[in-house]
DNA sequence: TATTGGCACTCAAGGCCCCTAAGTGCTAAC
DNA sequence: GTTAGCACTTAGGGGCCTTGAGTGCCAATA
């Protein structure tokens, strides 16, 4: 078990390498912490961590540098939240105002993620699997096509539109709209398909086909918007920090395209560290996004967790800071999504 | 004015410079291509087109550059539109499928687009503007909540949601949604303000408050999409190709981030050469672009032109190519959108 | 036993110098 | 109008050296 004094050093290497970038030596260690011991004691420390992998050496006489590994027990057990500054909270406060329109909160949420974090911020869309649905409706619109609409309870409103080549009346589509609603309204959105199975059988032969289209439609829109959205902001913000990449930013650009991946990736993540889930370096497990930490926090809707909001940034960030932002604003996020 | 030869000239520099990113001297040119004659008398061509200023030399004893007039004029007056590969064709006809959902087929196009071009490209959603009223639904949510639907002719469909304080009747809502659909069916988008102006005054007084919240939300949703929407692709290119910047991409991505200057600038921006628009360096006038090109092409539906589509780059990039690609990738949206 | 001063060693980064290769403009001859 | 020839320029690369920050190890110390 190390000792509480060599956690302090790497709690002040880790520090120290995010503020300046530069391999931290013995020497500059001791001048900027007190340690109260020389830097022949510090190098020991040093040794310490070294063989425990939370530090490396880029080259044989130079600095420490941390490893995803010394990263990740900073955030785990060294380091603070630090609080939000007042323009923060202002910051927050004043940008975030409430909106009827979804779309306009939720874009408004992730610019002011990514200015206060100075990275990659990114907010998903409200789940619709964890939801209920409010209601279903059927819009005749010209030349045989029908846009069915689902509104859930989360606010989020699915539209996709369906071709009937058979044609239909409009008394077929009043019926099957209320049958539909009958069925559904307040059910969970998971068990849509299951309540859909046997819909069409109860309907005359000559209807069938389409009533199949109309649910087919339906459950397409459940299930495409399994498949969630994602809303970025800052991309710039890496072409900025890519000093702090090994290689170029190519790949971290082509994954964040790949929002399935992404997506997939926030909601595997659990949260840790006062309420944010955190994944450091080659923790994702995603080629591209070797040299990136990722960190997220969910926000909620009626009491229950609906999506996740985060940032994305390379291994060098500022931790403490970046959890606060995130966890302020998923929590301001909540609040106006209740009123 | 500059003779055949010179021209000639221009072309092969803007072609090898494009090739192989070397500023182009006077003694690999006649190697490269048959001019004909001695390097000195290209030197001699190649000072007058400095004097144009159609190249530059980097440095005072090295090949030249093309300056954005010398591209200006390549693209005006002697690029050949390159004939699309087969290989690129049948992957334009593989990807492109019809598909009713007008996000969902954008979405591929985009991907397909930065694909061919090994660019970011941008599609514009159809715009409102140009359109017409197809229909307006009116859907009551719970909670006094209602949504609005406005379905234009060009198959976008825009919702809106408003909140109504004093509590409403379904037969309310039937019958202004009745009345509303009378009103614009059929009519400009352009024009929906001017006929909506005195709307609110055919109902009986105590119904006003809630049908001219209902026309204020009709109209934010009409405006909101005036400001349109646009999907991006291969932000990875543009990392990709970074040693074509002098200084580094982090204006470029901001400027793609700010898509509303994007926006109007596509929406500026006239048909040209082979019915493209080319919009070169500092032609954009938009500071964080100085060293990229655009270019973009409109596509059509039901015979008029709705949105357009196109790529960004650095200024050093495959002009002809592509053109051709834009253009091919228009029509065939074009076409499948008919369907 | 943990800490320390001292010391020999390492190595990246930067400065300096020089050379080379590719290119230029100019002039006089064809 | 074209060309050969020539003197001139300069970015880039290689070699060489110095410097400074850092290291590991060891014997002495508290």
């Amino acid at each position: 078990m190390l000792q509480d004094r060599t956690l302090e050093v790497l709690r002040a290497i880790v520090q120290d390498y995010i503020n300046t970038k530069e391999p931290v030596g013995s020497k500059t260690l001791v001048d900027r912490h007190n340690f109260g011991v020389s830097s022949a004691t510090i190098r020991n420390d040093m040794a310490l961590l070294e063989e425990e992998e939370l530090i490396v050496a880029p080259h044989t006489s130079s600095g420490r540098v941390p490893t995803d590994k010394g990263y990740r027990l900073f955030v785990d057990r060294l380091s603070e939240v630090k609080p939000l500054s007042n323009a923060e909270r202002a910051a927050i406060e004043t940008l975030l105002t409430a909106s009827s329109d979804l779309e306009d909160t939720l874009a408004k949420t992730v610019r002011l993620l990514s200015h206060l974090t100075n990275q990659v911020a990114m907010v998903q869309f409200p789940t619709l699997g964890k939801s209920q649905v409010r209601n279903v409706e059927l819009l005749s619109i010209t030349d045989g096509k029908v846009l069915i609409l689902l509104v859930a309870d989360n606010g989020r409103i699915e539209q996709h539109m369906i071709e009937t080549p058979g044609g239909y009346e409009l008394d077929d589509l009043a019926e099957i709209r209320a049958r539909l609603n009958a069925a559904l309204a307040g059910k969970q959105l998971a068990s849509v398909e299951g309540l859909l199975a046997t819909f069409a059988e109860n309907f005359a032969p000559d209807r069938r086909p389409l009533v199949a289209r109309v649910v087919n439609g339906l459950l397409e829109s459940v299930d495409a918007n399994r498949t969630e959205k994602l809303l970025l902001a800052g991309t710039g913000n890496l072409a900025r920090r890519e000093n702090d990449f090994a290689g170029s930013i190519t790949p971290v650009l082509d994954a964040i395209e790949e929002q399935v991946v992404l997506l997939r990736l926030m909601s595997e993540m659990q949260s840790e560290q006062h309420g944010v889930g955190v994944r450091i370096g080659r923790e994702s497990g995603i080629a591209g996004l070797n040299e990136t930490s990722l960190m997220v926090a969910g926000y909620e809707n009626q009491g229950a967790e609906v999506a996740k909001l985060g940032v994305l940034g390379p291994t060098r960030m500022d931790y403490s800071g970046n959890i606060a932002a995130i966890r302020a604003v998923a929590r301001y996020l909540t609040k106006i999504l209740g009123e």
